[in-house]
RNA sequence: GCGCCCGUAGCUCAGCUGGAUAGAGCGUUAGACUCCGGAUCUAAAGGCCGUGGGUUCGAAUCCCGCCGGGCGCACCA
């Protein structure tokens, strides 16, 4: 019995009294928790403004309805303080004893949610930005699971973009001594060279995370073609052949048929073949993506779909959309002016964007092909059901298995490869279907997507609302977040490891914080932070061992350590803030830190191991809970009762304003509660049978309440021992 | 220029739909259990909540102006 039922109860109640003693009709009764409990447990301060409208004194309203309401049970005591405020208090014991009771909440579902997010562009290992995208999806996941929301999630694949394009540029034209070095290989010719690279592919393993993957050598080759673009026309000629060659596509060519064709091509000096570039391409993004999911393996974050822009071009999705955006008159094909031959969607019309100095947005290059805006709205429209042929069916892709994955506990790493769990990817044949399974048609969407792109999110979401749908627009919900940058000692950090500079200037360098960009290779990889985070929890466990033998487990333990400093890292910041990553502060494992909330449960837990060795009790059991009827609960537990109360108000809250800072803060409030009474109210050594019963029903309800915001919710897994 | 975001303790940040004495962590200083784990706890010091107006019984919170910083306004994503 969550807080927000009692909350609810006493509204109505309050409400009613309202209406009978004042003839006053209002459903705007919001009940909140008093800065301190000397005051109440629960407060109204409605009599305030009411004073004005009914000309009565403040507290006169408020005593009439302290005696007039019919309040519900739990609350044995009203009074009024200050000005007027309406405070409430709650009868200890029932409310301890119902939280033990804790009847599963399962309420009805709203149709299903659907939540995009990770994304990262498949040309490359990802970075610690991309580590905030995918936790703050994940934790809006968790929490709309825990609400009772059916939930899908896709990571969708940007499969043909430019950003690939650029590695398949350089695999195919950075000079061979830059591309040798790249690798970190011997120079040697191209076709030996485009040997390697293929070699290293996962093929379709999932790679083990680490600092030498896949991921990591086109980490490498990025920056080296992106900074040769400047210096070099002809490369930038090559990229236009090359997104070509991958636009399209190349049918069902095998890969060593592709890898012979480029070798030969090389030796011969002749053109490569597009098909075999798209072949490349395609593996290499497949490779990423794998990469990919094996990074946020680590974390425990897994999805359900992979949806492939290569799909959304090859099923026609653009040309439906083309078509529906062309009957609505909300696109139009420029003849003269700057964007001259290109289709675009004017947004002069909407006052969002009347102000612009150009309100039109390009959907369609001058060359034909389709933007990523394009692609995106059509996308969208999928997501949302809106994608319909001229019968009336919904426009859909074909489906396959990528692979299978577990998880053992809620917060656990996943495993791919094995499992109930499937995780599916989009196809180019729309007959392929995945039985059982079926994905889009989502009644809410959520994009989590950095903030820097909210002006096309803006666009594809008023394309949405211009075809007719503007409630759908209005379920269509970007969740934007700010961009984790570096502080200067990060970057100087990151050089004098990698032995590189990356040329920042004196007036870069004394900024607050500094952009991460991968062009120019200026960031922290994912994996490489998870492994020092490791390699540190790792020292730590060490440092308090002392002359104790070495766990079993160090590395498991370890790694939930390091998931737990890292995923609370990024939760508790709100997320319209710059996140500057430091390193020192990151790596802080006490404080507001994840590894002391898993301290605290940890603790917690311990308390009924020693109980059960010494005493032989251990969680309070379903029959001790009626004798718990007449406990005297002393302020201090009763704080740590009530806060455990809160969860779903602090979920509701938090999914509502999409701020994970309030379910953060929360989880910290109630470890630390716990931390200040833990020495005031020892459980094993106490003697009396009473109060070691109800100190066992308070932890015990602590202990659940922690692994439930900690696994369950914030995806932070709590490991045996610290 | 237009739009969005940020400005709270020395530093990094919370502060929910306005509500009672603005909170944490780090850092500084001084302390703590022969006890269920010290990744802990206690205490001290540290605040014109950028600034000026407005609305309100009540403003860190809402509105307007200004100052400082960031981001966006691509035939990139």
């Amino acid at each position: 019995m969550p807080l927000i039922d009692i909350r609810t109860r006493a509204a109505a109640a309050l409400a009613d009294a309202l209406k009978t003693e004042f003839d006053h009709i209002t459903d705007e009764i919001i009940l909140e928790v008093p800065p301190n409990r000397d005051l109440g447990d629960l407060a109204w301060p409605g009599a305030l403004p009411l004073a004005g409208v009914f000309r009565t004194a403040p507290r006169a309203i408020a005593e009439t309805l302290a005696e007039k309401t019919r309040w519900p049970d739990e609350i044995t005591r009203v009074e009024i303080a200050g000005p007027g405020f309406l405070n409430l208090f709650l009868d200890r014991s029932t409310v301890l004893e119902r939280l033990l009771r804790a009847d599963e909440f399962k309420p009805q579902s709203q149709g299903k949610t659907i939540v995009e997010h990770t994304n990262i562009n498949p040309n490359k290992a990802a970075h610690i930005g991309h580590l905030r995208n995918a936790v703050l999806g994940d934790v809006l996941v968790r929490c709309l699971l825990h609400l009772g929301h059916e939930v899908e999630v896709q990571n969708y694949i940007d499969d043909t973009g430019v950003q690939v394009a650029d590695v398949v540029v350089g695999v195919l034209y950075l000079p061979e001594i830059d591309l040798a070095a790249a690798m970190d290989v011997e120079p040697s010719r191209r076709d030996d060279l485009i040997g390697r690279i293929i070699q290293a592919l996962p093929g379709d393993t999932m790679p083990t995370p680490d600092s030498k993957d896949f991921d990591d050598l086109c980490w490498e080759i990025y920056p080296r073609v992106t900074n040769l673009y400047p210096l070099d026309e002809n490369l930038a000629a090559r990229r236009a052949e090359v997104l070509h060659a991958v636009e399209a596509g190349f049918d069902t060519m095998a890969l060593d048929e592709a890898e012979f064709s480029l070798q030969r091509s090389v030796i011969s000096g002749e053109p490569f073949s597009g098909r075999a570039i798209a072949r490349l391409a395609a593996a290499v993004a497949d490779a990423n993506v794998r990469c990919h999911l094996a990074t946020m393996a680590r974390l425990g974050v897994a999805y359900d779909l992979l949806p492939h822009e290569s799909d959304i071009l090859h099923l026609g999705f653009w040309s439906r959309a083309f078509d529906l955006l062309k009957q609505a008159g909300a696109i139009r094909l420029e003849k003269e002016g700057k964007n001259s031959g290109c289709w675009v969607m004017s947004l002069a019309d909407s006052p969002e964007f009347a102000d612009m100095e150009d309100p039109d947005k390009i959907l369609v290059r001058s060359n034909g092909t389709v933007t990523y805006t394009g692609k995106d709205i059509a996308y969208q429209l999928w997501k949302l059901g809106l994608l319909t042929d001229p019968d009336g069916s919904r426009h859909d892709f074909g489906y396959d298995l990528f692979t299978t994955w577990a998880q053992d506990r809620p917060a656990s790493p996943v495993s791919y490869g094995a499992g109930d769990h499937r995780l599916g990817l989009t196809t180019s044949d729309a007959q392929q279907t995945l039985p059982g399974l079926t994905f889009g048609n989502g009644d809410r969407v959520y994009n989590v997507i950095d903030v820097r792109q909210s002006y096309p999110q803006k666009v594809v979401k008023e394309a949405v609302r211009i075809l007719g749908h503007p409630e759908a627009a209005d379920r269509s919900i970007h969740f934007a977040y700010e961009m984790v940058a570096l502080t200067p000692a990060a970057v100087r950090i990151i050089e004098e490891k990698s032995g590189r500079s990356f040329g920042l200037d004196r007036e870069q360098m004394q900024k607050a914080y500094v952009e991460m960009s991968g062009r120019k290779g200026i960031g922290v990889k994912a994996d490489e932070f998870l492994d020092i985070l490791e390699a540190r929890a790792a020292e730590a466990i060490k440092d308090r061992a002392g002359e104790a033998e070495l766990p079993e487990d160090l590395d498991s333990r370890a790694q939930a350590i390091a998931v737990g400093a890292l995923r609370y890292l990024m939760a508790r910041q709100s997320r319209n803030r710059v996140l500057a990553f430091d390193f020192d502060e990151a790596l802080s494992f006490e404080g507001d830190t994840g590894p002391y909330l898993q301290y605290s449960s940890v603790r917690s837990r311990k308390i009924f191991d020693k109980l059960q060795k010494r005493r032989g009790e251990g969680r309070i059991e379903e029959s001790e809970i009626d004798a718990l009827a007449q406990s005297e609960i002393p302020n201090d537990l009763w704080a740590l009762i009530l806060e455990c109360a809160l969860r779903r108000d602090v979920v509701a809250q938090a999914v509502a304003t999409l701020e994970f800072s309030l379910l953060a803060g929360h989880v910290h409030t109630l470890a630390q509660i716990f931390h200040k009474l833990y020495h005031a109210h020892p459980v094993v050594p106490e003697e009396n049978e009473n109060l070691r019963r109800l100190r066992r029903a308070v932890f015990t309800l602590f202990a659940d309440e922690m692994g439930v915001l900690l696994e369950e919710l914030l995806g932070i897994p709590v490991p045996e021992e610290m």
